[in-house]
DNA sequence: TCTTTAAGACACATATATATTGCATATGTT
DNA sequence: AACATATGCAATATATATGTGTCTTAAAGA
């Protein structure tokens, strides 16, 4: 379940708690996706690439 | 939560039962997932798009 | 016609994504 | 030193994805 999440939130110089609060969960819902820890839904990998101006492949498509 | 997946499949001439079973969940969930009712894990997603030789964002991407 | 297969629909049960709250630590600023 | 901000971590609560079982309908083959 690894991702580009982190590193493109970071190159954006966006805190957890923005994108959070942007794409409507919360701060740990972030840090625990970052953490490759868990699954999100598909809503909300849709909703943070919108908000990171990427698509899914980018952010999360065989980031090995 | 519309998507490809549908399409993908019958193109592919495979059943819902077949795709269900090479992605490791029921025929109940690939129906309610193509009827665009809901909301996938990534995991899931991944799996599927896998299964068809597809990407994300050729399946769940700005479908409209 | 009879049978089989694919698929839609529904009720209920279970697993897990996400929320909420709180605490710890590191860093930067005054 | 004191304070604010960003992040990590963990416990518990809630919403919802997914499983299981069943019924129905349509289409295809014998």
């Amino acid at each position: 379940m690894k991702n580009n999440v982190k590193i493109t939130r970071i190159k954006q110089s966006i805190t957890q708690q923005q994108l959070a609060k942007r794409v409507g969960v919360t701060r740990q819902t972030i840090g625990l996706i970052e953490k490759g820890e868990y699954n999100p839904s598909l809503q909300l990998c849709i909703a943070i690439a919108k908000e990171l101006n990427k698509t899914l492949d980018d952010l999360f498509w065989e980031v090995e």
